[in-house]
DNA sequence: AGCACGCCGACT
DNA sequence: GTCGGCGTGCTC
């Protein structure tokens, strides 16, 4: 008897037994094929795991599965083995995870054929000349399409730019049409242009990066620790080159924020080849059609974010993670993987290079650097003989302060406004005052369903709680003492803009940050006001320290270099460190020198100087020696297991019951150690009371083999009921 | 997670 | 009288 273990997208942690499908032919079908089965009173498309003889299931409930979808697999065998073992690794149902790893309409049952394309195609005999110099944006466009003959579909044009506003023109004059596609004859067009630029010079240190990535056959991962404008993504380019050449495709990981136009519009006018974007505004119709042109080797460069590691490639050559310190590369919720720690995973099941690049690598990447699993290189030059910025500390201890701005950074402000620069203002807290308290008796505005205060907003007016959205009117009196006098405490964004432009009135103050950039194309217009140079004041949250450059900025101010100096994750510091760099990159690339201004209460304290005036690589050395002092990763593996419940106390008594049981039962190992129960640092969110226990080993094999016993016991335990847990392997905050 | 069943409170 | 609140149980 044929027995399929098939993985259901449930949360629950096994497999579960089927029969074949009664109406087909019993041919044996591969593992890793999409089956659909009826499950409990529903239909779900599962994932053949395994053909067993018998089950353990009672013969009786076994049910035939409905239909095998695939001949082969949608997911290569390695990529499905990469699937299981993160699962395995981060505690996680199989059938979700896998779930996860395919495209929305694969999970829902769809076919994994290509469907037929529309492309855009210069048509025949053409010149770019066909077009007028001046209408600058169609003869880019027509250009573009004559360097690419193998067509681009709409997806493509609009990642490039290009609306239909400029298409349009060009196909009513005939200059350019659409042709259906059919992928058989589109597969690698055999070019012998990879280029349709040519390639930047390299400096010394951008070749002997590029030399260190192919130092060696096969995987050999890389970190590539490049201070901003050194040069790093044309370091990922001639590598990128390298592998075309070969016949090879390219895989590259950029954090959510960082996947801009302007880097996608890098890559697809450096290449005549088809590179390929993943990001998560693309229909699932499109997001399909881009995964299986790279599954087919068509697609020859795939740019994406954390979920596009699982995208299979026909000829895997290289695997890029850019601003690989970046927390969006490890998944918050549900199925929580690290992208980055799982490329390294599947380059070397490929067997291909690996680049790790950032200015301000993670603790965990320079620790593996240190420790010779990762070669390091350095790129300390900017291109163009651009100076460094210079770093300044500016103490404002019995200073003046107008909402939040000091004397000396308001004249600065000022300097650099009527040189003509720009300046740049950070500050990592959007909204016009992160409290509004009464000036009568001193309560301040709490968030009925979390442990937090309501930041207030102006623009419209209303209470927020930035921490479970939940939003509510300005309350005219005071809940406690019914005074109306209500004193906003603390300036954010909203307020920061509004006292500059008061100061500034005849320069453009422009906010950035969520609130301001909700509407489409915002981020774009705010862009195109920046880029035409004038002099303006741009304030924002770190939505500016990420993706985007700003040639003219001269100075960037940070208005509150303390906060993170004291928090309670030991992760508080580096996570400051990389923000505070990464901000301060923003300044300066151009020919004109930039400056850094940060305000702090604490122009003495030495991890701050030492960052400022021995620069990163200096900082993260020092943090490293005292996480290893102090027993903390990377020197130790963390396991965090959270809990969540409606009533207080319920969480932590779920998790006593586990301590318990690992204490009592045998069911630790040595080596393993756990603190807590304790209240998560804001116990109470979204209505709910949150606990956490806290799972250590320096041996990562013992830490893997608990937490696989504790797993069943959690999903028994009658508390498991009113208790929502999760538990998170490598956890990047433990809150 | 879904989805059903089942048992108690305020509505047409 | 029912609609619907969420506690409990189950999914091969």
């Amino acid at each position: 008897m044929t027995i399929f273990r098939i993985a259901l997208p449930t949360p629950l942690r096994r497999l579960f037994d089927y029969l074949p499908p009664t109406a087909e032919a019993q041919k044996a079908p591969a593992i890793g094929v999409r089956v659909r089965v009826s499950f409990g009173r529903r239909e779900l498309t599962g994932v053949l795991i395994e053909l067993a003889d018998t089950s353990d299931v009672p013969q009786a409930k076994l049910k035939p599965a409905l239909e095998v979808l695939d001949q082969t697999p949608p997911l290569p065998p390695h990529l499905l083995e990469l699937a299981c073992w993160a699962a395995d690794y981060y505690q996680h149902p199989i059938g979700d995870a896998l779930h996860q790893a395919l495209p929305v309409l694969l999970r829902k049952g769809e076919s994994d054929q290509p469907s037929l394309q529309q492309r855009w195609h210069a048509v025949p005999d053409i010149t770019v000349d066909a077009i007028a110099p001046r209408a600058k944006k169609q003869r880019a466009l027509l250009e573009l399409l004559l360097q690419h003959p193998e067509g681009l579909d709409n997806a493509a044009l609009r990642s490039a730019g290009y609306s239909s506003a400029q298409q349009k023109p060009l196909s009513d004059k005939g200059l350019i049409e659409q042709r259906e596609v059919s992928p058989d004859n589109t597969t690698t067009p055999a070019k012998t242009a990879l280029l349709c630029q040519p390639v930047l010079p390299l400096n010394d240190e951008q070749q002997q990066a590029l030399d260190t990535i192919f130092a060696r056959e096969g995987f050999n991962p890389v970190l590539l620790q490049g201070i901003t404008g050194s040069g790093k993504t044309e370091v990922y380019l001639q590598a990128i080159e390298r592998i075309l050449h070969a016949g090879a495709q390219a895989l590259v990981l950029v954090p959510e924020i960082g996947l801009t136009p302007q880097t996608v519009s890098r890559f697809r006018s450096r290449f005549a080849v088809e590179v390929e974007v993943l990001h998560s505004n693309m229909t699932d119709r499109q997001r399909l059609d881009a995964w299986l042109r790279a599954r087919s080797g068509q697609a020859r460069v795939i740019i994406g974010t954390r979920s596009a590691l699982f995208t299979p490639l026909q000829t895997p050559g290289i695997i890029i993670v850019d601003e690989e310190h970046d927390i969006s590369f490890k998944q918050q919720d549900g199925f929580r993987y690290s992208a980055r720690d799982l490329a390294v995973m599947r380059a070397r099941a490929e067997n291909v290079p690996l680049v790790l690049g950032t200015a301000t690598p993670s603790l965990e990447s320079l620790h593996n650097a240190q420790s010779g699993r990762y070669r390091h290189v350095r790129l300390n030059q900017r291109a163009g003989n651009a100076s460094p910025p210079r770093f300044e500390l500016y103490d404002i201890r019995q200073q003046p302060l107008n909402s939040g701005l000091s004397e000396e950074v308001i004249r600065r402000i000022g300097i650099e406004l009527q040189q003509g620069n720009q300046v740049l203002l950070f500050l990592n807290r959007r909204g016009f005052s992160p409290a509004l308290m009464c000036h009568q008796c001193g309560t301040v505005i709490e968030c009925d369903r979390c442990d937090a205060r309501m930041t207030l907003h102006r623009t419209p007016p209303h209470l927020h709680c930035h921490h479970c959205d939940h939003q509510r009117p300005i309350p005219h009196r005071c809940p406690s003492c019914h005074s109306s006098d209500f004193k906003p405490q603390g300036a954010g964004t909203e307020r920061t803009e509004g006292v500059l432009q008061q100061l500034f009135p005849d320069t453009d103050v422009i906010r950035v940050d969520r609130d301001s950039t909700q509407r489409r194309n915002a981020m774009q217009d705010i862009m195109d006001r920046v880029h035409d140079g004038r002099p303006c004041i741009l304030v924002g949250t770190q939505m500016l320290a990420k993706g985007h450059h700003f040639p003219a900025v001269t100075l960037v101010v940070i208005l509150d270099a303390d906060a993170g100096l004291f928090s309670a994750d030991f992760r508080g510091m580096e996570r400051t460190a990389q923000l505070i760099l990464q901000v301060a990159g923003r300044a300066g690339r151009a020919e004109r020198p930039g400056q850094v201004l940060m305000q702090t209460h604490h122009a003495d304290h030495p991890t701050l100087t030492q960052l400022v005036s021995q620069g990163y690589e200096a900082f993260a050395m020092a943090e490293l020696a005292m996480r290893r002092d102090s027993g903390l990763p990377p020197f130790i593996y963390h396991a965090l297991l959270r809990a969540e419940a409606n009533y207080r106390g319920r969480a932590e008594a779920f998790l006593s019951t586990l301590c318990s049981a690992l204490a009592s039962d045998g069911l630790s190992l040595p080596g393993v150690s756990w603190l807590g129960p304790f209240p998560a640092a804001m116990e109470k969110r979204a209505g709910f009371f949150r606990a956490q226990l806290l799972l250590q080993s320096h041996d990562r094999r013992a830490l893997q083999q608990v937490l696989s016993s504790i797993t069943p016991i959690l999903e028994q335990s009658p508390l498991a009921r009113q208790v929502r847990w999760s538990l998170d392997v490598d956890p990047a905050d433990s809150h």
